[in-house]
DNA sequence: CGCGGCTTTGATGTTCATCAAGTAAAGTGG
DNA sequence: CCACTTTACTTGATGAACATCAAAGCCGCG
């Protein structure tokens, strides 16, 4: 299913400059030399809860979901990550296992390199460790207030701010493809799946959006921004 | 209002250890050096949102909460914290300013350290930043899915996860005072002040709970444990 | 003493989950 | 490729969970 790739070249990586800005030419071969590249297929699991974390990862291309499993069938998305927004990153350093599932939901590229080697690296040069840990605190803090920020609204303001979310942050523009499921946005605000569903609706007769399928554009950005905010 | 003690002996500091475990005796004298401790009285604020971030904080010892205000009157609760958990952390390194206020709910004491101080540090002493890293991670985890715990209950089990929480975690006995009020938990626990009033009530008229006040006993234990499971 | 904040309870209405039932879409095996 | 199964989507009806409004008691503090 993903295959690995040969080792590309590190020295053309835009995320070069974004890890290894403080990691000599010398150091980055090394690290350039294990490092593995992974693409995964819309749908597919990248990592699961549970296990064991081997590996120190971090997107190159995609999207993917972070979420875990609450009992049977019933999941929480934490957050949803693009490029340059770390992955493996939450727990890698505080947890032997992966305390969530990461799943693409666009064909993905991310790349692997071994965990002992980079903490090694870490434990060397202060300067890397310094750029992973404001990677780090950036990633967690965005998930922590984007978190505060939907809990403070209900429903109908819930769905408007997933709208605007996959608009203004993930695709910036106002006609795009829903890379999640009607559940999937119930799972990431905490409703159901149903009225999920009814919102939107409500927002199509109201001519507030287009939809069709997983298609969505948005007509009234405007009335959609006041939902988000007062709704 | 708060006084700044005298240099106290960071060499039988408890949290030496955790913190400062890679750091060499001449380091840690100049660090030493530089601090600065608090002690701040239940209710003052320690920290305030959108304050320029100067220092690197820490508490020795007491219990202080991390909170966030969305509008006027409106304040969300993000998490409590006790000595060992870190407080200035999440946002330390990856912005300007402080994301969220810090409160003492009980007094407390605070070390304070230049951040500069400490981000040279740092930059030098790889394993020391390592360290922090660690606790970073650790604190931010534990915010992150203590937040999912909370969202897939309701009320009831809300409020007796809360309960729970300060048994269990913060004072480790069935009988505790709780430090903060009936608001407070409800802007913890995102529900209205009425509505935890009334589950408190509930708890009591069941036997569940004891209530004088601010002072809780917790009677049934396996009980509120099912409800905050189930209920 | 009186004011404001915290607490408590009840009554009422809104928001939302649940249940049910049906359609559409998408994957599966012969 | 078609019948079949499953999964996603959709709408409506109902009741449960919860917010809001109102009123009153309590307590600390100036």
């Amino acid at each position: 299913m993903n295959y690995k790739t040969p080792k590309c070249s590190c020295e053309q990586c835009q995320l070069k400059n974004l890890f290894f800005s403080h990691v000599s030419e010398d150091e980055l071969f090394d690290i350039c030399d294990i490092k593995e590249e992974r693409t995964y297929t819309k749908g597919q699991r990248i990592l699961n809860e549970g296990d064991p974390i081997d590996d120190f990862l971090y997107m190159k291309e995609g999207l993917v979901k972070l979420s875990k499993s609450s009992g049977e069938q019933k999941d929480q998305i934490i957050s949803f990550s693009k490029p340059f927004d770390f992955v493996s990153l939450l727990s890698v350093f505080s947890s032997k296992v992966h305390m969530y599932s990461v799943t693409a939901l666009e064909d993905s590229t991310v790349c692997v390199l071994d965990l002992n080697v980079v903490k090694n690296k870490a434990q060397e040069n202060a300067m890397f460790t310094m750029d992973m840990m404001v990677r780090i605190s950036e990633a967690t803090d965005k998930i922590i207030i984007e978190n505060l920020i939907i809990r403070r609204k209900q429903l109908k303001g819930r769905v408007a701010h997933v709208l605007l979310y996959f608009a203004n942050y993930i695709y910036e523009r106002d006609e795009f493809e829903l890379p999640i499921s009607r559940r999937e946005i119930a799972e990431y605000i905490g409703m159901t799946t149903e009225n999920v569903i009814r919102t939107l609706s409500e927002f199509r007769k109201d001519n507030i959006i287009k939809i069709f399928g997983k298609d969505i554009l948005i007509v009234d950005k405007s009335r959609l921004e006041s939902i988000s905010e007062f709704g």
